[in-house]
DNA sequence: TCATGATGGTCAATCCTTTGCTGAATTTGT
DNA sequence: ACAAATTCAGCAAAGGATTGACCATCATGA
C-alpha cells in the first residue's frame, strides 16, 4: 500500500491543480475543464486507486450520505434481516450507505444511539419497528428526514410504510374462497395492534364481497404464537360444524393449527386448508404440506423506506405520505378444495 | 431548531476559546485547563445541547469511528439479525457505530461495497457469513484491520470467530447420553462444510467417551432441510433396531425427524428423543414438544468480532488468534429417558 | 488593432475539530 | 526581589474535498 492518495496527488500526477481534478471527478461532463483533460484525470485517478474522502467530502458538502436505521430487536424472526437488507440494498444504489443501532425497548438508550447518529451527521433516518405498531416519534429525531417503517405516528407530517393489513387479510382469505370453501374460520391475535385488527376486517371484507356470512363461533383468537394457535385451532376444528378452511393471523399460529389438526386426526389440505400471513420461509417451507402464505414484505418496505428518505433529501418539502404496501400470495400446498 | 451549534458556538457562550474547550471536553481531566473552566464549559455545552461533528474530528484525527460489517445474506433466518445486533451492541458501547453492507454472492458487488466502505473511512471490519464457511478474505480488505465471522481462511494472520462445531454437537450428544439413551442415531448434512465434518467428529466422540459404539446404520445423510430431515428419520426410525434417540444435523432437520417421528406413530420424547443444532427459536420454540438444541451464538460473535477488532485498532500488533466458541446446550422437551 | 466574450483553469476560503507551539500570568526558589 | 518554572489559554495550521471568485488565453467582430 503506498502512501495514501488523495485529490493532491491526483492533481500531481495530472499535472494539473486539486480544483481542477475535482471538477473533472464529479462534473457530469464539465463546461470547466476541457473534455480531454477530464479523461486524462479521471485515467490518472483510476490508475493511483483514487477514492475520495467522505468524511472531507462530507463535511465540506454538509451531507455525509449516510442514513441511519434505528430497529427496535426483540425478535427471533428474519424480519430484521430482511428490513435492513432491503434498506442497505436501495442506500447502495443511490450511492449511500446505512448505519444500523438498535435500542431493544429502552428509549432512553435508544435517545443516545439517535444522537450518536446526528454526531455522524446522518442524512436522515428511518425508524423502523419489527412489527407493525403505533409509536412515538422520538424528540431527537426532530428536524431530521424520518420515515417510519412498520410503524405509524399520529404525525401526518412523517412518511410511513406499513404492510396493507386488510388487504393481506383480503388476499389469504380469497384464495380459500377461490378454492370452494364457504366455511371458513380464522384465528385471529389477542393483543391490540393494527394487525389484529386490520386482518380482522379484511377477513370479514372478503366474506361479505363474496355473500358468505360469518359464523361467530368461527373466529377465536388467542396469543400470536404456535401454542396459541394450537388451542385456537383445536377449539375451531373440534366443532360439530367445523370449518373446512382457517386464516391464521400469522405462520406461527398457522404452525399451531397444523399441530391441531394432526391431533384431530385431520390432514391438510384434504380436510382442512390452512393459510397464514408472514411468509416466514423457515416455517412456511418446513411445514409438510408447506404453507401457503401471504407474504409481510418486509424488504420492500426497507427499500421504499430509504428511497422515500432520500427522495425528500433531493428534493425537500415533498408532503409526507403514508403508505401501505401490498402482500403477495405466496402459495405452497396448504389450500384445496373443501372435503366432500 | 437554533442554528447549528458547533464548538464555536459553545466557545462564545463559556467566554473560552474553542481551543479551550476542545481541551475541556476531550482531555478527561485535562491539565490543560482548569478544573473550574472544564466544568463551566462542559455546562455550557450541555446547554446548548452541542453535538461533536464526527465528520470533522474524523477526519482531523484520521479515526472514523465508524465500523464496517460486509455479509453475505442469502437467508431465511434470523441468524443476520443476532450477528448485527451482536456487533452493534458492542460498537455501541466502545464508542463506535457500525456500516453494514451485503453483497450477496457477487463478488464484484461486494468489492464495490468494500471501496465504499474504505472512502468512508472505516477502522476496520468484520468480515461475515452466515453458515460457517472457508472463505478467501478480498483483495480489498488488505491493510484494514479485518477479524472473519462464522468464516476461516488459509491465512492465520487473520484473526475469526467460528462456533466449536465439535464441541456442539459433543455439547447435544452428551445431553441425550445422560438421559440415558446409548442407541443413538445421527442425520447429517451431506455438503462438505465445516459443520458437517465438525458435527460428525464430535457425534463419534462424545459415543467413544462414553464407551458406546457406534452402528454405521445409526448415520444416515441427508440435505438439510425439513423434508432432508424427514426422509432420513423416516429411514432411521423405520429400523427394526431404531434408534431411541437422535441427533439432528439442524433445527430444520429435527423438524423433519419430528415429522417422521409422527408419522411412524412415534412419540415424543416418550419414544425417540431428538436434539438438534441451532436454536432457531422460530423453530425450536414452536414444535411440540418444544426442541432441545444447543445454540449457535450469532450474537456472541458478533460482540466478539468487533471487541476483537477494537482491540487490534487500539492496541496495533497483536497477534491474530482463531477463535472458537463454545456453544450451549438450551433444553426444552424433545429429551427423555429411553423407552422401556 | 483593440475591446469583448468564451473557454479552461487556478487560488484561496470553507466545512469543524484537534493540537503543536507560543505567550501571559502566577507561583516557586534562592 | 528577581529569575525560573508552572499553570492556563489562545493562535493558527492541518486534515481532504468543494466552490465562488478570479485570471490567462485565444478567438471573434468591428
Amino acid at each position: 500500500m503506498a502512501t495514501k492518495v488523495g485529490i493532491r496527488e491526483v492533481a500531481r500526477a495530472a499535472g494539473v491543480s486539486v480544483t481542477t481534478v475535482s471538477h473533472a471527478l464529479n462534473d457530469a461532463t464539465s463546461f470547466r475543464v476541457k473534455a480531454e483533460t477530464q479523461q486524462h484525470v479521471r485515467d490518472v485517478a483510476k490508475d493511483l486507486g483514487y477514492a475520495p474522502n467522505r468524511l472531507a467530502s462530507g463535511l465540506r458538502n454538509q451531507r455525509s450520505q449516510i442514513l441511519g436505521l434505528v430497529s427496535d430487536e426483540i425478535t427471533t424472526t428474519p424480519f430484521a434481516g430482511a428490513m435492513i437488507r432491503g434498506a442497505q440494498d436501495a442506500a447502495y444504489e443511490r450511492g449511500y450507505v446505512v448505519m444500523v443501532v438498535n435500542s431493544g425497548l429502552d428509549s432512553e438508550l435508544e435517545a443516545r444511539e439517535i444522537r450518536m447518529l446526528q454526531q455522524h451527521q446522518v442524512d436522515g433516518v428511518v425508524y423502523a419497528r419489527l412489527y407493525h405498531q403505533g409509536v412515538q416519534v422520538p424528540a431527537e429525531l426532530d428536524g431530521l428526514p424520518t420515515v417510519l417503517l412498520d410503524a405509524v405516528t399520529g404525525d401526518t407530517a412523517v412518511s410511513s410504510i406499513v404492510p396493507d393489513e386488510v388487504g393481506a387479510a383480503e388476499t389469504a382469505v380469497d384464495a380459500l374462497i377461490r378454492a370452494g370453501h364457504t366455511r371458513i374460520g380464522m384465528i385471529n391475535n389477542v393483543d391490540d395492534i393494527p394487525a389484529t385488527h386490520g386482518r380482522l376486517e379484511g377477513f370479514l371484507n372478503a366474506l361479505r364481497r363474496h355473500g358468505l356470512e360469518h359464523d361467530s363461533r368461527h373466529l377465536v383468537i388467542g396469543k400470536p404464537d404456535t401454542k396459541g394457535g394450537r388451542e385456537a385451532g383445536l377449539a375451531l376444528l373440534g366443532q360439530p360444524d367445523r370449518p373446512t378452511a382457517l386464516f391464521c393471523f400469522s405462520d406461527r399460529v398457522a404452525m399451531g393449527a397444523y399441530q391441531a389438526a394432526t391431533a384431530l386426526g385431520l390432514r391438510i389440505p384434504e380436510d382442512v386448508s390452512i393459510v397464514g400471513i408472514d411468509n416466514l420461509e423457515l416455517i412456511a417451507d418446513s411445514l409438510w404440506p408447506g404453507l401457503t402464505t401471504v407474504a409481510l414484505p418486509h424488504y420492500d418496505m426497507g427499500r421504499w423506506a430509504v428511497n422515500r428518505i432520500l427522495d425528500d433529501i433531493e428534493n425537500p418539502g415533498m408532503p409526507a405520505a403514508q403508505t401501505q404496501l401490498e402482500c403477495p400470495l405466496i402459495e405452497r400446498g396448504s389450500v384445496g378444495p373443501p372435503p366432500g
